[in-house]
Order: C-alpha cells, then structure tokens, then sequence
DNA sequence: CTAAACCTTGGAGCACACTCCAAAGTCAAG
DNA sequence: CTTGACTTTGGAGTGTGCTCCAAGGTTTAG
C-alpha cells in the first residue's frame, strides 16, 4: 500500500497520513527501494483508531498516548478510561454551558424588537447579555 | 483613559485592546500629544459590546459587522437578529452532536472492563466506535 | 535626577490539525 | 519514449483570538 491508498482506504487525505507520521502517530514505515512509503493492513487500523479517538473529541497527544501504550503490548484500556472519562466531564461542562447559552439567545431573540428599535444609545444594546432585560 | 485603564474597566488586556484596533473593531482613538491612546467612555462600552457578542459565541468578525451597522447610526438589531438565528441553529446542532457523542462515550466506558482486556489484537480497540460492539 | 511604571511600534509565536507548495524523482500505460 | 499520475522533502500557510517581544519614548513618585 502507498500512501494514497492508505489514505484512501482510512478515509484521509495523504498529506494526513504524511502528517501523522510526522507528529509521531504512524511510525515511519519500511520503503520501497525508491523511497516511496510501504504501509501494510495495520497502518489502515492505526489511522482509524486516531479517527475514532477523534470522533471522541480526543486530541491527537491523547491519542498518541494511548497509541504509544498499545505499542507496548499492553492494552490501553485503562489510560484511555481515564481519558474518556476527563473528556466525559468536559462534555457535560460544555453542555451545560451551551445549554444556559441557547436559553439566553431564545431570550434575546424574543426581545429584539426588530421594527423600531432605539438608536445606538450608548451604553446599553442588542447583544450584551445584560441587555437582555432592555425591551 | 489610556490603554491601560479601559483594558482594566473592560476586563481584557492592553494588548487586547490593541489587537481589536488592529482588526478594526475598535476604531483609533486620538492620541496625547506624547502619542499614547486617550480613549473615552464609549470605547469601554463598545469593549463590553465586544465581550457580549463573544460571549454568545459570535466571531469577532460578526461583532465587527454589527459595530459597523451601529457606527452608521442604525440599530443593528435587523443583523444581530439573522446572526443569532443562525448561531441558534449552529448551537442546537451542536447540542445534538455532543449529546450523542456523550451517549456513546457512556456506552463506551461502560463496556470497557478495564480489568484483563484482551492485549492488542489489531482491527478493533477501545476508542473507536466502532468497537463499542466488542466485549 | 533617577527609577519604576507606563506607553509606542511592527512583527513573531501559540494552539490545533491540517493543507498546500515547488522541485525533483518514479512508475505504468500506450 | 513520452505522458501523466504518482511519490519524495522541508517549509510555509490557514483560521481564530489573542499574547509576547524588543527597543525605544514618557510620565510619575520619591
């Protein structure tokens, strides 16, 4: 396999593969003897699992990591509960705050009078979250 | 006021304050006779219109946008009602993409056993979602 | 008068994950 | 043998919103 069609098999673009490798998620496979890259069946699987991590919102370091683990031999099941379960937390923070957010925008959405709205008196307006009890 | 001091009433940095001039969201106050910024109360509250676009998740460049309206002395709250829908729709979608996404990871970390998982078998793993089937 | 604390500028750097480039080499089809 | 599609490399650029820097000028307190 060369690059583009790991790239295509794995759903990326070869400049991504080239990439990973270079950030240190693929290692540098063996070459063919003109220097091209020659990636065989396992390449493909390691490229998905970075994209599955991706789909989790996990950061390539994380990834790395729990790669650099499974290259030991051992499972990284356990670094990766540990990191699914920090993302976890992250998630219900952020939604929560996304939450509180688009309740506010509706607010303000429904206050926005569109017709006739006060000129730009200075101090006070449209976006400002504390401009949502103006109307 | 210097730059100092409305970076300090506004809650941003200096440097910030500079930056939102570079980029045109807040335009060049006069300067002392020494060149240093003598700015108004009206640039703290146009930092603070800034803050409150940001906090409701709108780019800098829309915020520049409906300054601009406002600058011409129109209320811009025709655009800001259009920018608000549309993030409105952009925060429910993502709302549902990270409720999902928070679904699966419970499903995930539930099935991981943590204990004795299986070492390396190339093809499946933890992270992906495709693997929440093993086990 | 001096030292500290401010201010000025243009430009670089950061995080993140790519994406694109030029110049050169390689390979397969016709 | 030529053409076109591939490959290689290091390096630069993208978008977002800052943040920091050096080298110099200004202001203020003691």
């Amino acid at each position: 396999m060369r690059v583009a069609e790991l790239a295509q098999v794995a759903g990326v673009s070869a400049d991504t593969v080239r990439y990973y490798e270079r950030v240190g998620l693929l290692r540098p496979p063996p070459r063919t003897a003109s220097g091209y890259r020659a990636y065989d069946e396992s390449a493909a699987d390691r490229v998905r699992f970075i994209q599955g991590g991706q789909r989790l919102g996990l950061r390539l370091r994380d990834i790395g990591e729990l790669l650099a683990v499974r290259d030991t031999g051992v499972c990284p099941c356990e670094p990766a509960e540990e990191l699914l379960t920090r993302r976890l937390a992250e998630l219900d923070a952020e939604l929560a705050r996304l939450a509180a957010l688009r309740a506010e925008m509706v607010r303000m959405i429904d206050a926005l009078p569109s017709p006739d709205c006060p000129p730009p008196e200075p101090g006070t307006w449209c976006p400002p979250g504390t401009d949502a009890e103006r109307r």
